[in-house]
DNA sequence: CTCTGTGAAAACATTCACAGCG
DNA sequence: CGCTGTGAATGTTTTCACAGAG
């Protein structure tokens, strides 16, 4: 038992935390926030990892990453670990982000409500055709001028920026991006971003995506089925820096 | 030299192709059609993965994976690579599509051209929502309702679903895709999504991927910068069965 | 000399299996 | 008992480094 201390006094100090890790960190916080919201009290690592499709080890290893917060014999308490996990994760703060590129896709990222519930507010959308400044999308949000982007990040405390240009512009946007100060950017054109050293990036390619579809269907009917893989189901994994 | 022969008699055998490597092939793919507009002819795996933040040797792995494809001394052939890829992936045939949830994402999907393109016809849209049904979205497409489901996939063709509904709804309406006979499923809901034996599924969670940014931006501050991952951009790993 | 294909080594990630707490 | 935390074992992916082709 440790119940108050959130961290535990000796975090396994820091660094090296796999990626696949912390994906899967997001997977507990969102199961048990559900959980929470149903009334459960405790959950153990088998019954977490059932849910998401994996191994109680694979549970027990990853929260194991952070400190001690399961308690033996009992499993873990969920409202104490959704706090830990949130803070861990950052989702303790205001996160403000700006989209950029009002065509579809940064349209529907901008009237993407699970943003807003889970914490990730969208505070300003750009779009370098000035036919479109002054445009209504979303909530009550007008598409900005990229000449603004600058003064609004500063302005609006914005820290996150999402890519939602063609990849022709896509490299200028973000480097628009990081020279306005945020700290870190999710990609969702089709191309690789470079950004310098202490910023954080996250790409999402949804054309690469249809492609592992298509080729798990076509490979499986033209070779033998990749058997492997055959326990829990596996995100699609986007590209982060 | 074995010029005209498209995979090679002796394809590595089949089996066992680790699924970042898909997800690379089609980088390569990208990156090898843009160079082949350009009017190259060769190019070596140290260039191709310099484009992509990957390294030389990474590059040779992936494409030797499938056959022999390069020439020793002169590099790889842009436009036999290019045919070759293709028919690996399984883009050398017709992908046609439906889209479940006339949402916001369902929408920008619908409209997202670089599908149609790429060689992935969305051939149809629904919604559980009868006020939608026969709303145009998109080029000329109307939104069915969920019950045409099975009867439209048959009739067009289609062998692929994509999911862009909540969550709640999510499961049940992979079940109809797979019911009405798609062979796989692209997965835009928040969750894990199961289906039977020999139905391909991808997910993408664009919440997971806003989490890993922020985790990035938080532990990055409070501890010490995971220094292992900083070579090649990486993108945001969706979830793949 | 350039550049591929590939065994062997290293790094990384998952699973096993069990000591020990409640 | 039930269930965690964790070393040790196993499996997977990446990197190294070099023989050999052109």
């Amino acid at each position: 038992m440790h119940g108050v201390t959130p961290y535990h006094g000796g975090v396994p100090s820091r660094r090296n935390i796999p990626k696949p890790a912390v994906r899967r960190l997001s997977l507990y916080l969102r199961e048990l926030a559900s959980r929470q919201e149903a009334g459960e009290e405790t959950v153990s690592s088998k019954a977490l990892g059932r849910s998401l499709g994996l191994t109680d080890a694979q549970v027990r290893k990853d929260l194991a990453l952070f400190g001690q917060f399961g308690h033996p014999g009992r499993g873990y308490a969920v409202a104490e670990l959704v706090a830990s996990l949130r803070r861990i994760m950052g989702r303790d703060r205001l996160w403000r982000a700006c989209v950029v590129g009002a065509g579809n896709i940064g349209r529907a990222l901008v009237s993407y409500d699970r943003f807003r519930r889970e914490g990730f507010q969208i505070a300003a959308v750009f779009d370098a055709d000035p036919a479109l400044a002054g445009r209504e999308v979303g909530s009550g949000l007008r598409v900005q001028r990229m000449s603004e982007l600058a003064s609004v990040v500063a302005a609006e405390g914005i820290n996150l920026g999402i890519i939602a240009v063609p990849r022709e512009t896509a490299q200028q946007v973000a480097d628009a991006l990081v020279a306005a100060g945020v700290q870190g950017i999710l990609n969702f054109a089709p191309r690789r971003i470079e950004v310098r050293e202490g910023i954080a990036i996250v790409s999402v390619d949804f054309t690469v995506s249809l492609e592992l579809l298509a080729f798990q269907i076509a490979f499986g009917e033209s070779g033998v089925l990749d058997p492997g893989n055959d326990g829990p189901e596996d995100a699609d994994s986007p590209s982060d820096e």
